[in-house]
DNA sequence: TCCAATAGTATCCTTTTGTATACTATACCA
DNA sequence: TGGTATAGTATACAAAAGGATACTATTGGA
């Protein structure tokens, strides 16, 4: 890492990250492949329409994910990964890796709490 | 990685992170060690005074960063980042390194147009 | 003729995040 | 006596994020 935190690169990636749903949005495709709108949904109970619908334009506005429309009735459209992100797996990488820990260090402070 | 979102540890590590200014603190901690309340906030310019305080409050209440109050007139007080807190670097270089990456990927798409 | 299904919009509301500005206590220094 | 420095708090406000609910178009099927 560099000595200049002040024209930060990291916030690029926080920009796109952030959010309640964009990062789980981003592993159901990852992990899972491309996906249809009504699919995605009920894979994340709790997002109303339009906030999934938001953050998808926002995913495919930064060329991190594809969307593509089936002229039918009822409608279809898939998303997927682009190539471009597949990059930012390796950061959910690491916040998974984290976040495992972070549960542990949780329970082991109330563990102590408690002794 | 896993096969279930749902209950998404990636969450706990977002929440931690979040925020136009925490990035940015924590790695002014990690790559100077030991800062004071001023020292901070001269090395981000654009925060105010309200918001270091709150994001630093959050930051200490979750564990990742410490404060340590001395007794004096003119106070001074040191923040430095905790053992746990340390646990984060992996996703800050990852969030780094992607971001440099991001920078040349927007270039690329400028020199293509531009073709 | 009416209902279901899909992928959304539109509208209104609450909560969170962030900004701007003024104010405080206290000791040292001129 | 009045200014400076530090690490804040208080207040008011604006903007962004998120949530709840209702609505739309279209077609095939009962």
């Amino acid at each position: 890492m560099e000595k200049e935190p002040e024209h930060c690169n990291v916030e690029d990636a926080l920009g796109i990250l952030v959010g309640k749903w964009k990062p789980i949005i981003l592993l159901h495709l990852l992990q899972e492949g491309t996906k249809r709108f009504s699919e995605l949904k009920r894979g994340m109970p709790g997002i109303t329409q339009k906030m999934l619908t938001k953050q998808l334009r926002e995913l495919e506005s930064e060329d991190i994910i594809q969307r593509v429309v089936y002229p039918q009735v009822p409608p279809k459209v898939e998303y997927s990964i682009t190539e471009y992100g597949k990059s930012l797996e390796p950061i959910l990488e690491a916040m998974h890796e984290w976040g495992t820990n972070h549960t542990l260090h949780k329970m082991g402070k109330l563990n102590q709490k408690s002794m």
